[in-house]
DNA sequence: CCTATGATGAACATC
DNA sequence: TCATCATAGG
């Protein structure tokens, strides 16, 4: 390794630091998966700037504002950034700044992104200019910089270091749980609302007495304060955190432990925040805390961006900046590089209407361009058709899909845009929806592997006792809960007793199997002898999640390809996790003892399980966007923040859906969907599209829509209207005419049946190889070609003897096959896994 | 205890 | 329209 010892700077210090700062990066690649390493990049190692530039030439290209701000030395810093104003540029520059002109040590950085994509795409920038400096820099989300510290201080809070993280999902599960166990309506309170208010809470720092205490007297904000403390209670007996609970907790982390507060804030020495009218009161709290001792602090933002207070962002914490942080300099970035005139003057008329906002006069010297189209279609079919016709017309002139994109307010508006392109043969990618990870398949999967990471996740457990199916009811299962709480141990082992207790004496088998199959993986886990992929594979089988979409494909067989895939694909997807971490871990850094022990254990199967499961939880945007790829992007308004395109198509701009209906009675709420109207608006440089539909389908019914007021308050002078006007028209078409066109693309647009058929498999048993844990070394399932497996084929089973293949279906590099034994009759199994051997 | 059925209610964006 | 939930019947 490379020490460059540093003026002052004790030398094994440094040796710590550094060690610990490459250790953290490690982590940080592994969890991007975009961050492909490429071997010589990151052989390419150094924690000083392995090119120094010549630092005037950072100054480069920059209007005086923006040199101001990568200038600025010591002391709070705001920078207001328009919209398109070059911020990422002022803020890697400033990091490249500080790092080569001021001597600030990488590791001395701490940059926090509202993404992980914004994370990735700071680095690279930062790396264009310096190099390979961003190895050693906390560069990451709230969320992903704190589970960093939780984890090694998991202890301290009364934590074990494997603790879950829950989704959204099994926030919910818990909610309905605690509603039940306090026999509180579900009618009366909506488990969505007391999740929300819960969520709120904690992102305000309330904990459960001081929300108890507010309460007061109030019924209802008692009885959510009951259902907040059983839902904190469960959470901690799962050794479980949900996303809230990862900045409230690390805050109050902070507060209770000086020594480790002492720490991180001589270790940040500059703290920059982007994005930051999106922070919530933990995180306001988490900057503030760090920053106390030194004050250089660097937040960016723009208040008219502030899009996010679903999320619990409080957009006073930019607004209040300049009182939290006396001495603080502001800078106003207000030239726009991006947009044309017109552009720029639509998205300014639309922001102006709001109130409380920071006076900002965002400017461009860049011509007034095309004039914005908008479109009044007469319903959902027609706007779609208009744009992907449109959307050939450009094409043909030259343009590139790559350089537009659709932006919706919510993502079921992509159904109908996805038929239509596809009909007039536009490429294009939908972004957002429903992740990889969230799928019912892979969630199970994940639950089975943090069961068997932390035999106390109780959330896990109540996923997959019963699934697949292993004839466990309600009163079984609850009996099971029941005699946890009494004895006050895990639920997993009270299975492991069954055969103890009375009430469960009939179920006790089934029970026991249940155990045995997760002590069997447990077995597996530590003895760490397979590859993180194999033992996934494993755990798929194991389980019988496998075999139970393998049976249930006899009936709704479209269904479970599609889950069979996923299942496969998640084995690649654990394949790939592992090769990147052997790839990191074979740098010679790597031989380095971490100080940081958790880091440490990324070694052995049970590290990575570890690893694998926060990025599931936490940096679930698998499918990364690829630039330079030539397809129309899809995505939410939202998703679409921090991106530009040479067009763009905001589409459904009409009252009731953007803004949304809720928006109605709330100014504040309106403010904020004006917000992400002017968001929307300013994603495109040289032209934009609005278009609305006069009916849509809502809720299975066509709806009269007018056009979204904000649209309406747009000058002429910008706008060029299509198919009518976008203030109100009381000429509205007979209804008949649309209903007709309607069913004719309707069908198309969803071709799925509507009933689905469920099968009627009967209940699944555990296997036998449940019952025994594993006794000899597992072998890895062998590769096989699905070609081999056709129809017709005679083949021979160690167990089922010898058989014909009926059908196969070819899935991911395997097959699922239709067998006719000759002793036993018809099976269904999955090629590889049969281990078959070919008769012919 | 499982499954099918029909009712019901939900739909906004994300770490 | 779609998914989840409660209920009834096997």
């Amino acid at each position: 390794m490379i020490l460059l010892p540093s003026a002052g700077d004790c030398v094994i210090l440094e040796r710590l630091i550094f060690q610990e700062a490459y250790i953290v990066d490690l982590f940080d690649q592994l969890m991007h998966s975009d961050q492909t390493t490429s071997p010589a990049a990151a052989s390419d190692r150094a924690d000083r700037p392995s090119v120094r530039m010549d630092p005037r030439q950072l100054l480069e290209g920059l209007n005086p504002q923006q040199r101001q701000a990568v200038e600025h030395d010591q002391g709070p810093l705001l920078i207001l950034a328009g919209a398109g104003s070059g911020k990422t540029r002022v803020i890697t520059h400033r990091i490249a700044w500080l790092i080569t002109v001021r001597n600030v040590r990488p590791q001395a950085i701490l940059a926090i992104t509202f993404t992980n994509k914004a994370a990735a795409e700071m680095k690279h920038r930062i790396e264009e200019l310096i190099g390979s400096v961003t190895r050693s820099m906390w560069v990451g989300t709230f969320h992903a910089m704190m589970m960093r510290i939780l984890r090694r201080f998991a202890d301290r809070l009364g934590f074990e270091r494997n603790f879950a993280i829950l989704d959204t999902d099994d926030q919910m599960k818990v909610v309905k749980a605690c509603l039940k166990e306090l026999k509180i309506d579900e009618k009366a309170f909506n488990a969505r609302a007391v999740h929300s208010q819960i969520s709120s809470a904690k992102n305000s720092l309330i904990d459960v007495e001081a929300f108890i205490s507010q309460a007061g007297s109030d019924y209802r904000q008692s009885r959510v304060a009951q259902v907040y403390q059983a839902y904190q209670e469960k959470l901690r007996q799962s050794n479980s955190m949900d996303f809230d609970d990862i900045l409230f907790e690390a805050v109050r982390l902070l507060r209770e432990n000086d020594d480790i507060l002492t720490e991180y804030q001589s270790r940040f020495q500059y703290i920059l925040v982007d994005e930051y009218q999106d922070t919530n009161h933990a995180q306001y709290q988490l900057v503030h805390m760090l920053s106390a001792g030194h004050g250089n602090l660097c937040v960016v933002g723009d208040d008219d961006q502030s899009i996010y207070s679903f999320r619990g962002a409080n957009i006073q914490n930019i607004l209040d900046f300049e009182k939290d942080f006396k001495r603080c300099k502001v800078i106003k970035l207000e030239q726009n590089y991006r947009s044309t005139k017109t552009i720029l003057g639509a998205a300014n008329q639309v922001i102006r209407e709001n109130t409380g906002r920071k006076e900002k006069a965002l400017w461009t010297d860049h011509g007034h361009g095309e004039q914005i189209t908008f479109l009044r279609a007469e319903n959902h079919s027609e706007e779609s058709r208009y744009i992907a016709t449109e959307i050939q017309r450009l094409v043909k002139n030259g343009q590139h899909y790559g350089d537009m994109a659709i932006l919706y307010r919510v993502n079921a508006l992509s159904r109908n845009l996805e038929a239509a392109l596809r009909e007039q043969g536009v490429l294009y990618r939908i972004f957002g929806g429903t992740r990889f990870y969230d799928r019912r398949e892979v969630k199970d999967v994940l639950a089975y592997l943090r069961l068997v990471l932390s035999p106390r996740d109780e959330i896990a457990f109540s996923r997959v006792i019963n699934v697949p199916r292993r004839g466990l009811g309600d009163v079984t299962i609850a009996h099971v809960q029941d005699l946890a709480e009494r004895e006050q141990v895990s639920s997993l082992e009270i299975c492991e007793q069954a055969d103890r207790y009375d009430v469960l004496q009939r179920m006790a088998p089934r029970l026991l199997g249940f155990a045995a199959q997760i002590q069997g993986m447990r077995d597996l886990l530590t003895r760490d002898d397979l590859t993180f992929a194999a033992f996934l594979d494993q755990v798929e089988q194991d389980s019988g999640l496998l075999q139970e979409i393998i049976d249930q494909q006899e009936r709704s067989k479209d269904d479970a390809v599609d889950r069979i895939e996923n299942m496969k694909e998640l084995i690649s997807d654990a394949l790939e996790f592992e090769q990147n971490l052997r790839q990191l871990q074979s740098l010679p850094e790597a031989e380095l003892q971490p100080e940081d022990e958790d880091l440490h254990q990324i070694d052995d199967l049970t590290g990575i399980l570890r690893a694998y499961l926060e990025r599931a939880a936490l940096y679930a945007d698998m499918d990364q966007d690829k630039e330079n790829q030539d397809y129309v992007r899809l995505m939410t308004i939202h998703s679409a923040k921090g991106l530009e395109f040479q067009t763009v198509f905001l589409v459904g701009t009409e009252e009731g859906l953007f803004p949304g209906f809720r928006a109605r009675d709330s100014e504040a709420e309106m403010e904020e969907e004006r917000r992400l109207g002017y968001v929307a608006i300013t994603r495109a440089k040289q032209k934009l599209y609005i278009t609305t539909a006069r009916s849509r389908l809502v809720f299975g019914q066509t709806m009269a829509m007018p056009v979204a007021h904000f649209i309406q308050g747009i000058d002429d002078q910008y706008i060029e209207e299509i198919g009518g006007s976008r203030r109100p028209d009381y000429q509205q078409a007979p209804h008949g005419a649309f209903q007709a066109f309607d069913s004719g693309t309707a069908g198309a647009a969803c071709p799925a049946g509507s009933a689905p058929s469920r099968d009627a498999a009967g209940r699944h048993v555990f296997p036998g190889s449940a019952i025994r844990p594993h006794q000899t070394p597992v072998q890895p399932l062998p590769d096989i070609d699905p070609a081999d497996y056709r129809p017709g084929v005679r083949v021979r089973h160690e167990k089922f003897g010898s058989g014909k293949i009926v059908s196969a279906l070819p899935v991911a590099g395997d097959a699922i096959l239709q067998i006719e034994f000759q002793s036993s009759g018809k099976k269904r199994m999955m090629a590889r896994m049969a281990k078959l051997e070919i008769l012919d």
